[in-house]
DNA sequence: GCCGTTTTCGGCCCGACTGTTTTCAGTCG
């Protein structure tokens, strides 16, 4: 068992003891466990091995016994007692918003509600009113937590459905059978959310190639099997379509499965306009077809210039198209010189200072900006001032060390519900960079939330607002708020939107970096790192900037470290 | 359950909000 899989199981312990009503220290401590553990910089093997599990911060005896358990069996006696006592459906109650553990307990004692169907019909039975310390509003509330619940059942975030469908492709490629092949569908478009996975193959063999598609291992269930399509399930619960086609097909076969069904409806019309025919077996003048060997042949044929697959949303791609207009450099992992919003060790962070330097300099980036929270994450254990000026020596000593790297000496601080800031001006003026966020109170209105984020957007020391709408894909709406006003305001003072590349974030929407791109508003392409391999989800903010239309130009930081100097002095 | 320039027990990040109560428990960040 590999290090992710401990933390999550000991994960689980924690969840179970805390039905269980257990001491909320020890609950606290396999959270700790699981984190020291994902957080490793070794080899968890080698620790094993060795004895030196109990050196690391967070394990003692106990939990080295119990990792010692999972790594080497595959299971834990402990976490199987913990499972057997608590039915899987009582367990899925947990993610409704606004249900802990203890009312969760309490439903499932005294009401025996073992599932969320189960639960729901509960509520709307009106069943929870007979027990102490629930009403109404409890009720409403968790009906309105299974409504969320239920609108984004089916649909994976994107690195886990792209980390499935890549893998699944190479195991295709693997396959002498397999001509071309790509990963099609809203993954290729990088959406933020998907439903399932396309896959376009070419080949002289169809049925040889879904023979060997329904037998891969991860298959959980096989929903279809034909000569040209065939669709399966996976054992991670996301559905896979396969389309095979031969080797004329294929750019069309890959233009039609890439989608968006929007963008081919218009593509389709433009076809019919040149009295051509467009479909997903090629492009025909009658019943004579027109010749393509790749997508950019087809848009050719069509007098579009080449439109990334990123873009085919059906919003204005087609239009820009035709008139020529479309970005041409949008921008790459590779443009990026650095990158702000890190978390150390500091406040909530799993990796030190000098971790995440290494980690960056190691992506080839020229500078890293650091932002702990600020005082009022107490949760997040934030900075209070005296720590934050121990922090900036540490960085200005190790700064002397580095060559050609440059850490920037930024705080990510907290926007109070008063729109006022959770440290002084004369401190704020003193980092190179500061970036402002909600973490409180998010229930306000959206007036309210607007103008509480524009105050703290118009602060002179402010660079850029973290995570614009505080959203969690799958998890919890963002609060509300005016995201084109803030755009506005920071067009006014010129100011940087973040976009947050954390796959559950992704914040701000691909859709208003558009609209920050129109009103002259660099975006920065931050990963909101709480360990060094956080970092690495930068490449998921540069999907979705590319969605947004954002060329290397828009993108803060693309610019180099001597250009950003001179762009966060003006907030001094 | 983990930790300790406090060595074998006592402390472990805090505060706001909500909905339930009528003084507070549960949840969340």
């Amino acid at each position: 068992m590999d290090k992710q899989k401990v933390a999550e199981v000991l994960e689980e312990m924690a969840v179970l003891l805390e039905l269980k009503d257990e001491n909320p220290f020890k609950i606290r401590a396999f959270q700790n466990g699981a984190r020291a553990v994902e957080s490793l910089e070794e080899d968890l093997e080698k620790l094993i091995q060795e004895n030196r599990l109990t050196s690391v911060k967070g394990i003692g005896e106990h939990m080295a016994k119990t990792i010692k358990e999972l790594v080497e069996t595959e299971r834990s006696k402990e976490h199987a007692q913990l499972k057997k006592e608590f039915p899987e459906g009582v367990l899925a109650m947990l993610t409704i918003q606004g249900l802990g553990p203890k009312k969760v307990k309490v439903l499932y004692q005294k009401l025996h509600l073992k599932s969320i169907p189960e639960l729901e019909k509960a509520c709307h039975d009106h069943k929870l009113l007979k027990i102490e310390g629930f009403g109404e509003k409890t009720e409403e509330n968790i009906l309105k937590g299974i409504e969320y619940l239920k609108k984004n059942i089916g649909k994976h975030l994107f690195p886990k459905a792209q980390e499935e469908a890549q893998k699944l492709a190479n195991y295709l490629s693997s396959s002498s059978k397999v001509k071309h092949i790509s990963i099609a569908g809203s993954l290729r478009r990088c959406k933020d959310s998907i439903k399932d996975i396309d896959i376009v193959v070419s080949s002289d063999h169809p049925q040889d190639v879904m023979k060997i598609f329904t037998a891969y291992p991860f298959t959980d269930r096989i929903l279809a099997q034909g000569d040209t399509k065939s669709s399966i399930i996976l054992q991670s619960g996301i559905n896979v379509d396969l389309r095979v086609v031969s080797d004329t097909e294929y750019p069309f076969a890959l233009l039609y499965f890439t989608g968006s069904k929007e963008h081919n409806t218009v593509m389709r019309g433009i076809a019919k306009d040149k009295n051509l025919k467009l479909n997903e077996y090629g492009l025909f003048k009658g019943t004579k077809s027109v010749p393509c060997k790749t997508e950019a042949d087809i848009f050719k044929a069509l007098e579009l210039s080449y439109i990334e697959p990123e873009l085919r949303e059906n919003s204005g791609e087609i239009e820009a198209a035709q008139a020529k207009k479309l970005p041409t450099d949008l921008v790459e992992f590779k443009d990026l010189k650095g990158t702000f919003h890190n978390h150390t060790t500091e406040s909530d962070g799993a990796n030190t200072l000098e971790q995440m330097v290494e980690k960056a300099m190691s992506l080839e980036l020229d500078y890293l900006g650091i932002s702990d929270h600020s005082q009022a994450a107490y949760y997040a254990n934030g900075l209070k001032p005296d720590r934050v000026k121990k922090q900036w020596k540490a960085i200005d000593h190790l700064n002397t060390k580095l060559k050609n790297f440059k850490i920037l000496k930024g705080t990510e601080v907290d926007i109070l519900p008063d729109g006022s800031l959770d440290f002084p001006d004369s401190l704020l003026a003193e980092f190179d960079f500061v970036i402002a966020s909600v973490h409180s109170k998010f229930k306000m209105s959206e007036k309210d939330m607007t103008q509480r984020i524009t105050k703290a957007l118009k602060n002179k020391h402010v660079t850029m607002i973290g995570h614009p709408t505080g959203r969690l894909l799958f998890e919890r709406e963002g609060y509300p708020v005016n995201l084109l006003e803030l755009v506005n305001v920071a067009s006014d003072y010129g100011k940087a939107m973040e976009l947050n590349s954390h796959p559950a974030r992704l914040d701000i929407d691909w859709k208003i970096c558009k609209y920050a791109k129109s009103k002259g508003v660099p975006v920065s392409i931050n990963p909101d790192a709480h360990r060094t391999s956080g970092i690495e989800v930068l490449k998921f903010g540069v999907g979705i900037a590319r969605k947004g239309w954002l060329a290397k130009k828009d993108v803060l930081n693309t610019r180099p470290l001597k250009e950003i100097e001179k762009f966060l002095k003006s907030y001094h």
